[in-house]
DNA sequence: TGAAGATACGGAGGCTGCCTCCGCTTAACA
DNA sequence: TGTTAAGCGGAGGCAGCCTCCGTATCTTCA
């Protein structure tokens, strides 16, 4: 909708400047000081007034989800890349430890991801569902090649990626995530046949349920 | 200290009852209304003046950690107990369980312990290495049995545990974080020896650093 | 090009919460 | 019962959130 030709007046050109460079700002200023940082300083060091940034952004979280956005479906593309590695269970580890070193490098990013996660923000619908997506295929690769248990949802493996990170601002949380990451993929290979003792079913979910 | 035969006044009698009912009263709030809660609702609740608040607990972390401290403790003693376990994986994985029973039953408790990893606050030096060591000495166990990695740190490992604890607040979370723990408890398990695919080391860091 | 009208700007101001400070109150002690 | 240290409480200063509206600026159309 929106789309009627009911010609529709161009936006104005102060407008749009004053959006970029609101947008500009709080990346910057997200990125220094955590999601808590103060409105009233991006307003500040975009040289625009308070006022303006709301106008553009009516929530704190919409403002994240404009910075944020396109950072998640870079994270989503390079699933689609390795899609077409050889080995799935690598691919998968692989896309993990990049996540790590996007987060690492994006110091609000994960604050913005972790937000979303909690919240029923608009950008938890985008990115928690995009993420799912990237992972999900990197994940029903390796199980149908029979390589990987097949009682995890992209869902919860996307939580435990994200839970993995979550020290993300302990002194070296990278190498800790790194780590864990790895533990948890090899938790995930199918047990070699012959040896899998045997656990008892009390708390290993039947299975979780998928999206169909 | 504070031992000292000097002729202590005996605390004032308000000043106890003051500073029990703002814990009382904090636990409820915070409880409710998560980490965030306004201190001055907290005071209200109790009955005393901000003021009072502030002179008892000078910081928000001051507050949480006298509320919570309890709490850790009782998830500490639990592993002592579970020391006495026969199966030293299956204790460990029985403790990260009943880790997520604690966290479900106690709202405010998570987000106290949350806030204690990320920030340096008094409560985390508290907490954390309590937990550390409750977890290492489970964690031991099993690696002298030669049934677990001697990769893998206390630390890593309650890292992981808060982790898989932190979406805490989507629905179905605690089944979630249950099947995940249990992913990693499997990936914590020595590779059975003749089976064990040699996986490049790139990523393997040589050892986690151990507290000497 | 210039006038008209739509659109956006910005910051004052009301609100809430944080935390400090200090005059008053009260409990402990002799 | 008087003295005095300990404790009380809330006023007040500060900062951030968000709204509202008079003013400025841009687009459009003649």
């Amino acid at each position: 909708m929106d789309d009627h030709t009911d010609q529709t007046r161009k936006p104005r050109a102060d407008a749009v400047r004053n959006r970029e460079r609101v947008l500009e700002a709080a990346k910057l200023v997200f990125n220094a000081g955590g999601p808590e940082a103060s409105l009233e300083a991006v307003a500040k060091r975009a040289g625009v007034g308070i006022g303006t940034l709301y106008r553009h952004f009516p929530t704190r979280e919409a403002l994240f989800e404009a910075v944020y956005r396109r950072e998640v479906e870079q994270l989503s593309e390079l699933a689609e890349q390795l899609k077409n590695a050889k080995d799935p269970i690598e691919a998968l580890r692989r896309w993990l430890h990049s996540g790590v070193e996007f987060v690492a490098t994006k110091k609000g990013m994960m604050a913005a991801l972790a937000l979303a996660v909690q919240s029923g923000s608009e950008l938890h619908a985008f990115s928690f569902e995009r993420l799912t997506k990237a992972i999900g295929s990197l994940l029903n690769r390796a199980v149908a090649a029979g390589e990987m248990r097949a009682d995890i949802s992209p869902e919860d493996l996307l939580r435990a990626f994200f839970g993995m990170c979550y020290v993300h601002d302990q002194p070296g949380w990278q190498a800790t995530a790194l780590r864990l990451l790895d533990v948890f993929v090899a938790g995930l290979r199918v047990p070699p046949p012959g040896k899998a003792k045997a656990r008892s079913s009390k708390t290993t979910k039947p299975a979780a349920k998928r999206k169909p």
